[in-house]
DNA sequence: GAAATACATGCAACAGTATTGCAAAGGTGT
DNA sequence: ACACCTTTGCAATACTGTTGCATGTATTTC
């Protein structure tokens, strides 16, 4: 509810408007990652941009991670608590080459690789892809 | 050499055509990942559709495999000999923030996770983000 | 070798996603 | 009320990837 997301955009220092407060219940409602062009399907009318920015905001303050899975759309889910999305934050990611669907594996921590010299690792990208549970 | 190339053409049982020798050399000689673009600008006069379907052929083929790392453009480059793209053949890629540059992680396998119940591994993309030996 | 066929290429148009400029609207503090 | 800063809406644009169709080139069939 209303305060509970107030809440949570403070705590990012983020000024809780009307449009972030709905795009944040989007994202806490699904409990999949969602594309800019899905969060703007659960809308009427709400401008691309602005649901855009909003995103922008939110990732820079670490509210909400995205995911690259290879479909074309960028996809968007709510950090955990605390979460800086550093090295020690990221989990892997699980698509879904038949529904579609893109879930975290928030308890699968991206595994730390021992990369060649001189090589810094500064954040990662996992994705799994095959066929969840659901599809099977 | 123009011989050893339509070798490995055949070898996919690729049709070695004059385009297909251009794109494969191109894709040898840098040592790194390439998009579409880039490889479009290592000619002068070579149209992007022509290119694309190459690599789409090659990739069919297993002769080639992408690597999304987030940039916003598809990269390509050479599959080892005998790949399959199969779970077991995938690699680590790695993303230099500073220089923009892809690589192949070669020997280093992409770790098999213990997905969730009944969530099948068809194929993965796992890419890290630094700064590389060279922009350090 | 000519005709038929299949394959590859070039050109142009289009689709999907991401991004920006700019002006209007809304909020904040004086 | 006013000046100031942030957010939103709208429109336009950029960038990458993809396709339809005509033309050109190779391969097969007769
Ligand atoms: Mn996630
Ligand atoms: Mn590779
Ligand atoms: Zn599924
Ligand atoms: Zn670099």
């Amino acid at each position: 509810m209303k305060g509970e997301i107030d809440k949570k955009l403070k705590q990012r220092n983020i000024k809780p408007t009307a449009m972030r407060e709905l795009v944040y219940e989007v994202l806490d409602k699904n409990k999949k990652a969602l594309s800019l062009y899905e969060i703007e399907q659960q809308f009427d009318n709400v401008e691309r941009s602005t649901i855009f920015r909003t995103l922008k905001t939110f990732q820079d303050n670490f509210l909400i991670h995205s995911i690259d899975d290879g479909t074309g759309a960028v996809k968007y889910a709510l950090c955990d608590e605390g979460c800086t999305c550093d090295p020690d934050d990221l989990h892997v990611h699980y698509l879904c080459n038949k529904c579609g669907q893109t879930h975290c594996l928030r308890d699968m921590p991206v595994p730390k690789m021992e990369l060649p010299q001189d090589f810094s690792f500064e954040s990662a990208n996992f994705v799994v892809k095959g066929i969840c549970s659901n599809c099977k």
